[in-house]
RNA sequence: GGGCAGGUACCCAAGUGGCCAAAGGGGGCAGACUGUAAAUCUGCUGGCUUUGCCUUCGAAGGUUCGAAUCCUUCCCUGCCCA
């Protein structure tokens, strides 16, 4: 580690498709000490699961841990009670301790999917954040100004537009750039988000007397709208622990220019030579869709959700997959279908499942229904369950009981 | 503490006594066309036992035959001054 030829290939490793890393100069330095760097990336369980988003940070640290460095996996258990106002034009909601405590647990059970539990140290940042004094967040907060706090770009949009920034949204960054000097930390990881709170982390290990750490950002993964980024709380993304199927279907949905920031950001492919290997954009997407699934489920689940998607969209039948199939226990007789719809959870209300029906999004067994007040006869014994299809990927099994 | 401007559906935003379940845009959903893509076009977008009824315009009271709209009090936000 500490020839001078082999650092000049572990940082062009290391900066492969980072977005920015400051500084190049520094990581050379610490990397010349030859002692395993520690690495440090902060989450905030505010959501309790892991999705492609979060993988193209992960990825980076997997490869880190490869290299042989120490990654510290920060779960912000502390700092999701304040709650992360990045990008975000708004004040997040507060956490109590029990959800972030929930969450906190799947996610971690979810990060080792990428991740070798047993290179990787997990610290919850209440340890030390809980035990601070109010005497010590003054101290902490000395060492900065509001012109600072106000170079955000978020803090800065809201406040010249007259939307309110509560203040503790500042001790955010504080907060955070604390668990930097708490771990004493080589270098910090995090999406291009976090460059704000990224950089606050060296300010204040100067501040501290500290060796200020080095940082990377890594890109963003745009959410599958193609337009805002990857966010369970926008309901865009793809999660690691959805079934196959679900997986598959998410990728296939979304546009082709996206396919390729995919392909960029999530694969180790290069995108021009994918393209002239396979011509058919939709093919294209089949393949990474495939990619995706299998790696979060393996080979036979990757082949499975293929032949299930052309069966599905393709050929136009029933999916043969459970996490697709809605599976409807009913007694025999006449059902309302507006009833039907609600008790598969397809519509929220009786208005929008009649909407549904007299937009023509309804069909039992193919065949179109288009009155809203229609009941269906159902009778036991069936060969074949009844199915009831809602929109494009909406199914149910209707199985008749007493 | 004083002055001013605001708080409308998922978001932005119009509406200032009845024609208001509330314009317009965004988003979302559905349909057509497709490759479950994009683009485009069409419709829908509070709830219900739906030719009608019920609940909603920051909250609570009040005026009125009738209130998102007028009055009172309260809560919240921004700006300016101190």
């Amino acid at each position: 580690m500490s020839d001078s030829r082999n650092i000049g290939a572990e940082i062009a490793l290391i900066r492969k498709g980072t977005v920015s890393l400051e500084t190049e100069t520094e990581l050379r330095e610490r990397l010349a000490e030859g002692k395993p760097l520690k690495i440090k990336h902060g989450v905030d369980p505010s959501a309790p699961d892991i999705h492609l988003g979060h993988t193209v940070v992960l990825n980076k640290l997997k490869s880190f841990q490869e290299l042989g460095h120490e990654i510290i996996y920060i779960i912000g258990d502390f700092t999701a009670r304040i709650g992360d106002p990045s990008g975000r034009s708004k004040t997040r909601p507060q956490l109590s301790e029990a959800e972030v405590k929930r969450n906190a647990e799947t996610y971690t059970q979810q990060v080792f999917k990428i991740l070798d539990p047993k290179k990787t140290k997990v610290l919850f940042n209440s340890q030390w954040l809980g035990k601070l004094s109010f005497e010590d967040i003054i101290r902490l907060a000395s060492k900065l100004t509001v012109a600072q706090m106000l170079q955000r770009d978020d803090y800065a949009k809201r406040y010249s537009g007259g939307v309110p920034i509560s203040l503790h949204e500042f001790l955010y960054p504080l907060a955070q750039g604390y668990d930097s000097i708490h771990i004493n930390a080589d270098l910090e990881i995090g999406g291009t988000d976090q460059t704000f709170n990224l950089l606050l982390g060296r300010e204040l290990q100067r501040a501290y007397g500290r060796r200020p750490q080095v940082i990377m950002t890594m890109p963003l993964l745009e959410g599958i709208d193609g337009v805002e980024k990857m966010s369970k709380s926008l309901g865009n993304y793809i999660g690691v622990t959805e079934p196959p199927f679900e997986i598959f279907g998410k990728i296939m949905s979304i546009s082709d220019d996206l396919m390729a920031r995919y392909y960029e950001l999530l694969t180790e492919h290069d995108y021009t030579v994918v393209k002239k290997d396979i011509p058919h954009p939709r093919d294209r997407k089949i393949e990474l869709a495939c990619e995706i699934v299998k790696r979060f489920h393996g080979e036979r689940a990757a082949e499975e959700a293929r032949e299930n998607f052309r069966r599905t969209f393709a050929q136009k039948r029933v999916p043969e997959d459970d996490s697709w199939v809605k599976v409807l226990r009913i007694k025999p007789g006449a059902h309302k279908l507006t009833e039907l719809i609600k008790d598969c959870g397809f519509a929220e209300s009786t208005s929008e499942a009649r909407r549904l029906i007299t937009q023509g999004a309804v069909r039992i067994n193919s065949v179109k229904i288009l009155d809203e007040k229609a009941a269906v006869e159902f009778a036991r014994g069936k060969k074949e369950p009844d199915i009831l299809k809602v929109g494009k990927k909406n199914f149910a099994k209707i199985e008749v009981q007493d």
